[in-house]
DNA sequence: GTTATTTTGAACCGGTTGGTACAATATTGG
DNA sequence: CCAATATTGTACCAACCGGTTCAAAATAAC
C-alpha cells in the first residue's frame, strides 16, 4: 500500500512489490491474486481506516473542529516522509480516471464516503445550534471536501511543517468555522 | 497534449500518440524527440496559456471576480469532454511527484506563476482599497490556489454542470471575495 | 522534369510489463 | 520423525515499452 501511495498505481510494479513484500512472485500470485486485486484492497483498506479514524472523531470532538484535527493529524502530525506522499485516494482518483474507471470509481466512493461523515457531523451540530447556520451541512462538508483535496495535492510539494500550518490555518479560516 | 491531459503521462504510449497525430515513428522522432521532450513542452504551453488567460483578465476584471471568471470559464464555459480531463498541471504534478521529479517541478513552478498573478492582482486591489484588507494578498491568492486544486480534482468526477456549478458557487462565497 | 527535401514504413534493439507453470526446497503440524 | 503444507526460484510466456536505423516512397522546390 505505502507502494501504491508514493509512486502510484502504473508506476508500481510487480518486481517493486515483490522487493517491498520480501515475498517470491509466486506467492504473490497464490496470495494476493493480481497486481489489481491487491490495489483494490489497498483502497478499500486506505479508505475505511480514513472513514473510521474521522468517525472517532466525531463523537469525541465537536463539529467545528473536526476538520482541523483531520488535517492536522494527517499533515503535520504524520511523518514528513508520508505527508509528501499524498492522499491515496486523490492521488488515485486523478491518476486513473481515464485510464481506468473501475478503479477511479472505487477510490471516489471512499472519499465520498469520508465527505457524508463530515456532512453527519456538520448536521448534527446544526440541529444542536453548535454551529451558525450560515451555510448547509451539505456546503460545509463540500467545501471541506474542495480543501482536502487541494490540500493533499499541495502536500506533495511540501517544503516545510510551518508553511503546511500556515496553509491549513488559512484554509480552515476560509471555510468558515469558527474554531 | 490532448492525451497526455486525459490519460496522463505515464499511460500515454508512443504509439497512441503517433495515432493522435497521425504522423509516423520515425518523424515523431526527428521533430519532437522523445516522448519526454514533447511532455515538458505541452506542460510549458499549459501553462503559460493559462498564466496569460489569467493576466488578460486582470487587466480588465476586478480583482474581486478574477478567480469566478476563471473557474466559470474554465469549468463551465468548457466542453463537458475537456471538463473531465481535469487540468493538465495538476494531473502531472500528483502523478509524477515521486516518479519524475524534474518533470513534477516544472508543472508545479507553472501552477505558481498562476498563483503570483493572483496574487499580484490583489495586491493591487488591496492597495487601491478595493477589497476589504482581512487578509492578504498572499493568504487570498493561496486559497484562490486551493481551491483551484480542489475543483479540478473534483471536476474528472462531474456528474453534470449544475453540480459544478454549485460547488464553483459555494467554493468563492468560502473564498470571501464579495463578487 | 529533375533535383532536394520530407516523410514514410518496417525491421530491429534491449528491456520491462503482468501473469503462469512447476519442480525443488523450507517450514510447519501431528 | 514423518507427512502435509507453504514458499521458493526459475524458466517461460506473449505483449508492450521507448527509441534507433535506413532504404524506399512521397512531396516540395526550382
Amino acid at each position: 500500500m505505502k507502494l501504491f501511495w508514493a509512486r502510484g498505481y502504473l508506476a508500481t510494479s510487480l518486481p517493486d512489490l515483490l522487493e517491498a513484500m520480501g515475498i517470491a512472485r509466486s506467492s504473490f500470485y497464490a496470495t494476493f491474486g493480481t497486481k489489481r486485486e491487491l490495489f483494490i484492497e489497498c483502497l478499500m483498506l486506505f479508505g475505511d481506516r480514513t472513514r473510521q479514524q474521522v468517525e472517532r472523531n466525531a463523537l469525541q470532538l465537536p463539529a467545528a473542529s473536526l476538520a482541523r484535527t483531520f488535517f492536522e493529524s494527517t499533515l503535520i502530525g504524520a511523518p514528513r516522509k508520508r505527508v509528501k506522499q499524498g492522499f491515496l485516494l486523490v492521488n488515485s482518483v486523478l491518476e486513473l480516471a481515464d485510464v481506468e474507471p473501475e478503479l477511479n470509481r472505487k477510490a471516489w466512493e471512499k472519499l465520498e464516503a469520508v465527505q457524508d461523515v463530515f456532512e453527519r457531523s456538520f448536521r448534527d451540530a446544526l440541529d444542536r445550534g453548535e454551529i451558525a447556520n450560515t451555510s448547509s451541512a451539505e456546503e460545509l462538508a463540500q467545501r471541506v471536501m474542495t480543501v482536502n483535496l487541494g490540500l493533499r495535492v499541495q502536500a506533495r510539494q511540501m517544503k516545510s511543517a510551518e508553511q503546511m500550518q500556515k496553509l491549513i490555518d488559512n484554509s480552515l479560516a476560509m471555510i468558515g468555522l469558527a474554531a
